[in-house]
DNA sequence: GCAAGAGTTCAAGCTGTCTTGAACTCCTTA
DNA sequence: TAAGGAGTTCAAGACAGCTTGAACTCTTGC
């Protein structure tokens, strides 16, 4: 959440506090920014969100090095960006005819794609989480020795762990719907705003 | 989301890897790890969703001491661990007849409490991405260089930061439905499995 | 008012995470 | 198949955030 922590709120650069920006102009750093602040946000890497941002601001494809250049980062770490980022199938790898390096673009189905990654991972948690209470239950009732109250207690977290199960899901959906409904949010059909 | 993340998903402590765990049973320190992982996950620190759980499991009010004993932890890191549940609303600070030391119990309303919380921080996110992005918009246009694509993916994005900010306060007001409804989930009444 | 215990504060240290960049591999082209 | 550029890897370093614990203040009971 790094840039908007900080208690002030002043009319000057709230995102650019301490971003270095590479070669971008500053309206493109600030939306760079923004979206890297939302997907740090989401449990994801600062600049996961940014280059992402860059490709589809953009519009085009570009190569790992003008990523580099335009963000300011290091070989290593976009290499490594790219990748993790490809896998979840936000951006593509495409060959540009005439060039002999890779380039790279913004997939469109971003909030389809986190939504399907984010939930994977909560499950996941949710799940283990829920079988640690199972766990811990039985183990405390084959004590014999832990009173009542407290088994009801267990009792009521284990239920809490599916409800929350449940919101999410229900939160994810909703988000993807959202998303999806309004025609074309991130496609390139012709819209005006709603 | 330590405790969960390593690839490794035996038989054996899939929670108690690597936290110590002070005085509890083994049961207990099961229950108060899991939800200190949830807790953790919500963007919340892990010590303070054990604290809460332990004074939620043992259903009665405890000392600053008894805290640091039974987990483990520091008496500067309990004082503010506590401060901060406190502050939200998700512990109580009690006097107990003829006892010179506060003592601390669970509040109950626990999912209403940090979905205040967590709509707090999330609101105030989403707001100031939104501004950001309006800003950039703004820059960009009064550039008069930015090509219309570019301007037109700009507006999309601020228009998805709006879509995500709804779709979190239904997931929020979702959760806490689903909390409160079933009745009595964390309250004492009697009640059976659903 | 004083002693003792409880609670708070905060600088220093620690831990886990992210980033860097040099060495390496892979691919392409001539 | 050799040269050169592109991409990858990973150990070392940098950094942020958490925890600790010693010194401090506050409260209570005598």
């Amino acid at each position: 959440m790094k840039g908007y922590s900080s208690p002030h709120h002043g009319d000057l650069d709230p995102l650019l506090d301490d971003d270095d920006f590479g070669e971008l102009a500053r309206w493109e750093a600030m939306v760079v920014n923004a979206v890297g602040t939302v997907i740090e946000f989401w449990g994801f890497k600062r600049n996961q969100g940014k280059v992402w941002a860059l490709l589809y601001m953009r519009d085009e494809s570009m190569s790992a090095a003008q990523i580099r250049k335009e963000l300011g980062l290091s070989k290593g770490a976009v290499s490594m960006i790219l990748r993790e980022v490809e896998t979840w199938g936000v951006i593509k790898r495409v060959r540009r005819p005439g060039s002999q390096s890779w380039h790279f673009s913004a997939e469109i189905e971003l909030m389809k794609m986190i939504g399907r990654v984010f939930q994977d991972r909560e499950v996941t948690l949710v799940r283990r989480v829920k079988e640690d209470l199972v766990e811990a239950e039985e183990l405390a009732i084959a004590l014999g020795t832990v009173p009542d109250t407290m088994l009801k207690r267990l009792e009521r977290m284990r239920r809490l762990a599916g409800l929350i199960e449940h919101a999410l899901d229900v939160f994810l959906s909703t988000a993807q719907l959202d998303v999806t409904d309004v025609r074309g949010i991130f496609s390139d059909e012709d819209d005006d705003a709603p």
